[in-house]
DNA sequence: AGCTTAATTGTCACAGTGTCAAGAAATCTG
DNA sequence: CAGATTTCTTGACACTGTGACAATTAAGCT
């Protein structure tokens, strides 16, 4: 329940203040790397450092709508545009030196940012390697990189089960195009004929067009058949590459 | 970030009073069924309604901690003997008709409750079984209805990538009683010699004896093996049933 | 026309799974 | 106590999805 029996003793209007705030952490693919929204903090504590965008929860809204709406304030990626969701909260209670804060965090996957980033609402923002997170060479605001670490694994753990990995494509995508979200996101290599296979048969998705008829980059080879997701399907739900029959056995690795 | 630059602008002090609390669905399996371990509401709202058990994340703790706390004194959970996991939050401006609650939700797996469950802190605490929660036969105060439901789709999906089913079990059980596990949460039946390969082969188990030698119950039929969780392994993490191949290739369903 | 590049299709072996049956080790029954 | 019964455990076999890798197709380039 919510509220304790004993209310008396613990009377919410006794504790000190908490603000419930929420970080977003979208991602994106960029010149072949899996890159991070951030925002350069213009006030402290941590004047100067990176930080995830976010905000408080307004009364009035719950963390989904707070998320999106700052999403949109903060980065002027439209909700509908980019998949939001969220993974976890942070509220050890000093991690925000000023006062409590309770932060309530999502992953959010775009296959494009609006150009005019930097220079927007915030002091400064921009797009970081992922990479260079890992790596700790970039110091991150509050308890952000944690929140960063966490996130990533979110996105990289739902490529595995979903097509989550279409949102990082635009609408039309070839096969090879959303190989390299995989590739880059995970780091890897994979085998272009074998995840041809899995494609094709994944009902999720849905054949354009046979082949690519507008070259805006004069491509070289043969050139690919154009995908998109079925208008009727959720990429981020659980679909699996291969259906799997009707069976009653759901115990799989 | 968690304060946005334009901190005048939204001073966290200006909003009004927002609490913070944990709720938390404890799921053992008793007679044969999941079972949910609810509260029985003594004061308002929702007098009289079943809901999760939680409480106040208190100034100086974090909300995993205040979640062990109210685990431990709601329902007599020892911490280290129930694996407790955080799973979402829900914000719902006018989910407690008082006043804003933001809630942090964790669920949990034991078991065995201690006996004194009922009569202990709260005003009634009792297991319910998970299939009346969701055909919708109780009503649940406040938005735990939502929780409950999302909470046992964490657990159930949680049994198909790791070991979790072993914390369903003493420290040591059979083969048979694991597959159990499965097919109560799940609701199917499995078939016991494909299950039995597949624990076998997988390194988070061990076996213990070969023979259950302690009969308490005289059991019919071939006596069973007894096995346990390698001490070196947490059964919550990804452990698929049989071991992977070193491959590049992550993409797999 | 031939070379290069990249998309697509094909081949093949193998690991994991499901189905189903048989064997092993107890208790129970008469 | 022998045989029936029950339950755990192992075995046999076919099928499927996958990874590895080769072959084919369809362009652009020189």
């Amino acid at each position: 329940m919510t509220f304790p029996e004993r209310s008396s003793e613990y009377d919410p209007r006794a504790f000190p203040p908490v603000a419930v705030t929420v970080d977003i952490a979208v991602m994106t693919i960029r010149s072949n790397d899996l890159q991070m929204l951030l925002i350069k903090r213009g006030e402290e504590p941590f004047r100067g450092s990176w930080a995830l965008p976010g905000g408080f929860v307004r009364p009035d809204e719950d963390p989904a709508g707070a998320a999106a709406r700052e999403l949109a304030e903060e980065t002027g990626v439209r909700p509908e545009s980019a998949h939001l969701e969220q993974f976890g909260s942070y509220g050890d209670p000093h991690r925000d030196p000023r006062m409590r804060v309770i932060t309530i965090a999502y992953w959010a996957v775009c296959s494009e940012l609006p150009t005019p980033l930097p220079g927007g609402d915030a002091a400064s923002a921009d797009l970081v390697p992922v990479s260079k997170l890992e790596s700790g060479g970039i110091r991150l605001a509050f308890d952000h990189a944690k929140i960063v670490r966490d996130a990533v694994e979110c996105v990289r753990s739902k490529l595995e089960t979903t097509a989550l990995a279409a949102r990082f494509c635009p609408r039309e995508f070839t096969i090879t195009d959303l190989r390299r979200v995989y590739e880059t996101v995970w780091n890897t290599t994979l085998d272009a004929g074998n995840f041809q296979r899995k494609i094709r048969y994944n009902s999720v998705f849905e054949l354009i067009r046979p082949r690519r008829s507008d070259q805006e980059t004069p491509l070289r080879g043969r050139p690919a058949s154009l995908w998109t997701v079925r208008a009727d399907a959720d990429p981020t739900l659980d679909t699996p590459f291969r259906r799997r029959r009707g069976t009653a056995d759901r115990h799989s690795a």
